[in-house]
DNA sequence: TCTGATCATGAAAACGCTTACATTAAAATT
DNA sequence: AATTTTAATGTAAGCGTTTTCATGATCAGA
């Protein structure tokens, strides 16, 4: 058996309250038991039980994060910046990767809520609160602890939102293309994203403020999870054999965006002279491909720091606001031209 | 308070031992007061506390995985299949993103430790048992259960292995390069991985064994951890300025050989006429840029799939290989025309 | 009908910590 | 020197489960 807070306790000649006090900086212990304890834990190389811990203490500073898929480059990104300023603050985390089934969802916040997190983060867009199911252990769990969405909005008095105002920046980047001359667009959709559809919303608002016609929306829903590049080109081309009846492709993400240049380079026409492309989320995939893609920065880092920040202060019973929006920006390399 | 297993007990109107076995499946409970017990569960939406459940269980069917940095595509990918393999065999995983400090690292380490995981996980060949600290703290782990490394190796009995080679991977991939007739080559180092290393002796080993003089060697050290394409390119092109005195680039990373890409983009110079360029890893960004990347497959699939097999076995007591090894590949594509 | 086996259940100890409270010793105040 | 205050430490009661062991009920076989 591994050794506890006992053994310590007796090889030091003391109880196991002052044991607990020295690992625990409690005060009140002389700087002579201290040191003596503080060796003895060293020499044995004792680690105290963290379920045992967790029993009596009344918080573990722990907050649980909750995502479909952390090899997304997105999500992935999220949760490194999360992690880093919880651990910044003295918090740990608590990891789960659900993917999509609703049901392992289900389970997955259940076993966070077991492990008596402060908090549980909802990373990602990707899912949240898009189903009744969904709303409904969202709302179980909100009874219990605060629970903070990243990028997502739910309206519960104990449900902070930190989002993205997705919506306005993809009608502020089709607004751009549309007015540089460019009315026939083919939009890129990832279904499988709950602000997608604000994007989306966005999109045809600016369609329809530009008037442009019918006849000349161009929406590809594309719902596979985990395809690949190659897997997006040949879908667009399946969509849409022989010349592309469109001068610019956005897409409701990055990744989207370079199946989009691909696509565009095989059938041979040149980036952005007859075809620009908008991407989203301004990922680290902007740099790589070539050209290099014009994206919508969602500001991630703000939102993630934002997001901690508000955290912290309901944790500390401080009174904050359920829903902090940012606007995001596009920026512009070499796959649009709108000047 | 929460409710507890003594509440529910209550108003089943059983012992907790009895709502303890509904629970955990143990048998030897009648089924009418199974469903008594569960229905009761069901309507209070009880949750066992996962900290009073570990200290009764022996094993709580987890183990720990800690990585240095989970955002990197490399590591996201790795760690995404551990879990999802973990999950599919009953266990939970516990993700710890310590970054490059070694002090962090320990800490988090003990941190999984003192959670009774079942074993640990070292994810990335990044830093792994590059330090002899860091040999310290892994053989410290051991002595206490199993520890797998994922793409580096450990000399201790209760440490598992499972790898790609590097060293030959990159031999080949190096000495296909050198036949094909470039011997003068740009080599790009990351040098915070720990099979960095190797892959460096092993394209040393195919210059030397192709004859390649020495004044020809071209080894560029790049040892920022989070710096973008952009700084590469940039990295790259004050190490080499003006027309650069090379015909190939392999790089031990694929980000790394993008940053290749774009810098050889930027001299003007034709891939891969004028460049060839290897990348590693067979990420998915080989395919996101123009041209795709030519790169080696270190077959991440095979060896989480391999590793988890391994740590499976291991906790039910088979006796396993301390190591096992798989090579990789190179999967050739438009950087590079070898033919 | 009786006996031993099997099944369902409960009582209570154990898990390893934290912490409220009690106690003692030392220091400060009068 | 007596008294009060403060600091250091110990005692023991939880925390919410699991699990061993004991107990009683049911059942099959004679």
């Amino acid at each position: 058996m591994a050794i506890t807070i006992y053994d310590i306790s007796q090889k030091a000649g003391v109880s196991t309250a002052t044991v607990s006090r020295v690992i625990n900086g409690g005060g009140n212990v002389s700087p002579a038991t201290c040191k003596k304890v503080t060796d003895i834990i060293e020499e044995y190389g004792y680690i105290p039980n963290a379920y045992a811990r967790g029993m009596g203490l009344r918080s573990l500073k722990t907050v649980g994060l909750l995502c479909a898929d952390s090899s997304d480059l997105y999500t992935a990104r999220a949760v490194y910046l999360l992690e880093q300023e919880l651990q910044a603050n003295g918090y740990e985390s608590l990891l789960c990767c659900t993917g999509f089934n609703q049901d392992v969802r289900k389970n997955y916040l259940n076993l966070i809520l077991s492990k008596k997190v402060d908090s549980i983060i909802l990373v990602g867009s990707h899912f949240i609160a898009s189903t009744e199911l969904e709303n409904e252990y969202i709302r179980e769990a909100a009874d219990q602890i605060p629970i903070m969405l990243l990028n997502a909005s739910y309206s519960h008095p104990n449900v902070y939102s930190t989002l993205c105002d997705d919506y306005a920046s993809m009608y502020e980047a089709a607004s751009s293309m549309i007015q540089s001359g460019i009315p026939d667009i083919l939009y890129l959709y990832n279904s499988r994203s709950y602000s997608g559809l604000k994007k989306l919303k966005g999109f045809e608002k600016a369609l329809a403020d530009n008037h442009i016609p019918e006849s000349m929306r161009n929406i590809l829903y594309y719902d596979k999870s985990a395809g690949g590049i190659e897997d997006i080109t040949a879908f667009i081309q399946e969509m849409t054999d022989g010349r592309p009846p469109f001068h610019g492709i956005i897409a409701s993400d990055d990744v989207l965006a370079v199946g989009g240049i691909k696509y565009t380079q095989k059938t041979g026409l040149r980036i952005p002279e007859d075809i620009s492309i908008i991407g989203y989320n301004n990922s680290m995939l902007t740099a790589c491909c070539t050209p290099s893609l014009t994206s919508v920065d969602n500001c991630l880092e703000a939102l993630t720091h934002q997001l901690i920040h508000t955290l912290l202060q309901v944790l500390a019973g401080e009174q904050m606001p359920q829903k902090v929006v940012f606007s995001g920006k596009l920026i512009e390399r070499d796959t649009t031209c709108f000047h």
